[in-house]
Order: structure tokens, then sequence, then C-alpha cells
DNA sequence: TCTGGGGTCCTAGGACCC
DNA sequence: TCTGGGGTCCTAGGACCC
């Protein structure tokens, strides 16, 4: 497939080296407590929890690990905690088992997304093509970027060089914030080089440094290779990215399948072709939580109701100030056992009313048998459109297959809105009468 | 005392159409 | 009457990422 946004000059047939750059913001979540609280600077910090108290007490007290009760992970750790064996993922519980005297504060993620942006406006002042990979991290194409382009392929050490540390001088002014960069010639390689000094990095990795610098390196620093595939590639006797470097693509093909056989094969040659995507729609939008504790489906209906119509008054909160309507509408239930179950429900227009949202949800759910307890409950909505000011779809939603009912609705019916339009008044009410035993019925009344 | 919340992408089977 | 292949949509689960 030819890449439109090849530069004129390059041969068809062969892609022009890129300059990629990866920049990772180090311990982000920490990093910005410790801006306003630079008392905590070199102390231990961890970032999570949903009840943390967040500012010390009046003798000077601040919350400790030590001190919560209850669910919850790691969101982030300060250098000084993961230096106690604490890491972001891990249970509360655990890490305060390792680090008891750490200082646990709440996530307040208004401010992270305020620092992100201010981060990602520093950086396109130099370089204007990013694509977001979430709230602290962003891949950047430098090819166009003048004096860089220069240096690719003969001066990596020089210009190219120079513009990575512009860029982290640019997100250090802008935020007083410190990052790490990975220059190479794509993002897989620049994405595992970011991470190879951090933080406040600054790595260069060309294609030829691949086997000394890229091939010592264990399977699972290559981004897309997890915990399920690193299993089964060290059962192969394959830990590091040289030792799948040898093995043939036929041979990983027949292991893993066409699709992940050939990727595997590539990534540790240190080949990527990937673009920089500075555009994307969003495919879903989802709410869900976890409880305190696990909850019953009889004996707690009252508040599994409750909280099964707030999320999806929330997704369609969501959905509205985000400006689109989706036409699946689905629910994810963990039991107590961490089973983890969906159903999900497609209907005939984009809808983002939440009244709609909760009555597809409720039809999902007595899809699930429901005899252990839950600790979790989510409401997604997916194959989203996005809603011009008339509340019309942009783009139309691709139309459903023939329909297998008479045609009782126009084809013109409009976008559920949030206020909810006549023309599902009937239907919604059909969809009523069909429910002879709502599952959570007291949230009808809760709502 | 296990294991958050928000996403994306892939696979695979069945329905249905041409 | 039987056999069939390709394409798309829908659904469920799972791997993976930040």
């Amino acid at each position: 497939m030819a890449d439109p946004d090849r530069p004129m000059g390059c041969s068809p047939g062969r892609s022009p080296q890129r300059l990629i750059a990866h920049l990772d913001m180090d311990a982000f979540y920490a990093s910005v407590e410790l801006l306003r609280r630079p008392e905590l600077r070199g102390l231990p910090v961890v970032v999570g929890g949903r009840r943390a108290a967040g500012q010390a007490t009046p003798e000077g007290d601040w919350p400790r690990l030590r001190d919560y009760t209850g669910r919850g992970v790691i969101t982030t750790a300060t250098y000084e905690a993961r230096a106690m064996g604490v890491h972001s993922g891990m249970g509360l519980m655990k890490a305060a088992a390792l680090a008891p005297n750490a200082i646990l504060l709440p996530a307040d993620f208004d401010e992270y997304r305020r620092l992100s942006r201010r981060f990602k406006a520093a950086v396109a002042e130099l370089a204007p093509v990013i694509e977001d990979r979430g709230i602290d991290e962003i891949y950047i194409d430098l090819s166009e970027v003048p004096g860089a382009r220069d240096a690719v392929g003969f001066d990596p050490l020089g210009g190219a060089r120079a513009l990575a540390q512009e860029l982290k001088n640019n997100v250090r002014r802008a935020t007083g914030l410190s990052c790490s960069v990975g220059l190479a010639p794509n993002k897989l390689l620049a994405k595992i080089c970011s991470d190879l000094d951090k933080p406040d990095g600054l790595t260069v990795v060309m294609a030829e440094d691949v086997p000394s610098r890229i091939w010592p390196l264990p399977v699972r620093r290559i981004n897309g290779v997890g915990p399920k595939a690193a299993a089964r590639l060290e059962a192969l006797g394959v830990h590091t990215v040289g030792e799948l470097a040898t093995w043939p693509q036929a041979d990983l093909v027949a292991e893993f399948g066409a699709a992940h056989g050939h990727w595997l094969h590539e990534a540790a040659q240190g080949h990527d072709e990937r673009p920089v995507v500075t555009e994307s729609e969003p495919v879903s939008i989802s709410r869900e939580t976890t409880f305190e504790r696990d909850l019953h489906p009889r004996s707690d209906r009252p508040e599994l109701g409750r909280i099964f119509t707030w999320l999806c008054e929330r997704v369609a909160e969501d959905l509205q100030r985000k400006g689109y309507a989706g036409r699946t509408i689905g629910i994810k239930l963990r039991f107590d056992d961490f089973r983890t179950v969906t159903r999900d429900h497609t209907v005939e227009q984009p809808t983002q009313d939440g009244a709609a949202i909760r009555e597809a949800a409720g039809q999902c759910l007595k899809r699930v048998n429901l005899s252990r307890r839950l600790r979790l409950l989510g409401a997604r909505v997916g194959s989203l459109v996005r809603l011009g000011r008339d509340g019309l779809p942009l783009a139309a939603p691709r139309a459903p297959q023939a329909p297998a009912r008479p045609p009782t609705l126009a084809s013109s019916e409009r976008v559920v809105s949030p206020t909810g339009s006549v023309a599902t008044a009937a239907r919604r009410a059909a969809v009523m009468d069909e429910q002879t035993l709502p599952l959570f019925p007291e949230a009808e009344d809760a709502a």
C-alpha cells in the first residue's frame, strides 16, 4: 500500500527514511502532584485510590499507604517509590506491604489533562505532526521539520538530537516537568528507546543500532507483546528480541497465526511502517465502576439498579458533550471470581439518550446468568457517529441490513435526542412491555 | 488483601445476501 | 436439488495499552 504522505522525490516501492520521536512524560501524575507540593520532592509518593485524602493534616502529616484500606491500584509512583518495588497497576494493599510509609495522593485528572494539553502544545510549536497516545505520551514525526531531515542517515547525533533536546526544553519551560524522548526511524523503535534512559532521557537508535541496542532487550519491551505472548515465547525458549529475530517467519506464523506471526517477525527486525496518525475518531465511549464491596444481584438489587442507571446516564452525558451517538449499546460485568462477561445489542438508530441506553443495556442484562456476586458493572456505546448541530449524523451510519420486518419506521427517523424523540417513544414503550421482570426495577424509580 | 478505568484491535462463528 | 464462495454485520471474548 502506497503511503500518501510520502515526500516527493522518493523512489516508489521503498519507504523513505523517517525520523520519529516518542515522547513520554516521566511519572506524569506523580510529577504533577510534586509541582504543587514541592515539599514532597525526594519522598516516595504514589497516586491512586478513590478515597485518599490528598492533603496534610494540620500537624503536617500526609496520608500514608499503610493507612489505606479498600480496593484500588497504584496509578503512578515516583521513582523513589518504585525503588521500593511499587509500580503502577499494583494493588494498594500489596503496595502498602512494600512501602508502608509512602505518601498516598488521590488522582486529579482535571489537572493532569490541563498539563497534558500544555506539554502537547509546547511540542507542537516546534513539530506539528503529533499522534496522541493518551494523557502522557505522543509520537512526533520529525521527518519534515527543518534541520531534522538533513540529519537523517548521516548525523543522528547532531541535528536530530539537538531538535529532540529542544522539544524537551520546550516541555520543561511550559510545564516544569521532565520527559524522556526516543528518536528512531519508526514508532516501534522510538517507543522502545524512549524507555531506555528514564527519567529525563534522550536516546537515539538508528536502524544499524538494532542488533547492539535492541536485540539484548527482553521481548516484553516490544509494544504489543504483553504477558500472554511473552509467556508463550518464553515457553519456546525465546527471551530476548534477538532470539526472536533468529526465528524464521514461517515458524512464527505456524506458532502465532498469520497476522501476529508476521508482525512479531517484523518487530524483531526493528521494522515498522505505521504512519504517525494525527487525527482519529473514537470507536466507543464507556463508563465502568468497581464496587467497594462485591454486590449480590438479588440482595443488593436496588443499589445495583441505581449504579446501572447512573453509568448509562454518565455515558449519555459523555456522548452529548463530545457530540456523538452510537448504535451498539453494551454492558460489562465482572464477577467476584474476576470472570468478565460482556453483552451488546445494536439498535436501529444511533442514540445519545440516557433512557434509551438504559433500556438497551437492561435488555443485555437479561441475557446474563446472575448467580454470583458482582465486583464491577459497566456501560458502553459503540458504532459511534459524530452529530452535527442539527442532531443528525455528519457521516451517515451504514444502512442496516435489509430489515426482516415490516418497514414501520420511516428511514429518515431522527437520531434519538437527549430529550427523546416522538419517533422512538412507541418503540420504547414496546420494549418496556416486554420487560415482564426488569432486573433492577428500582432503578426506574430512582432515575 | 489480590487485581482501576478508559480505550483499541483482533478473532471467530453464525446470519444473511449475492 | 444440491453445492458454494465472498462479503458484511452482529456478537462474545480476549490481548494489549496508557
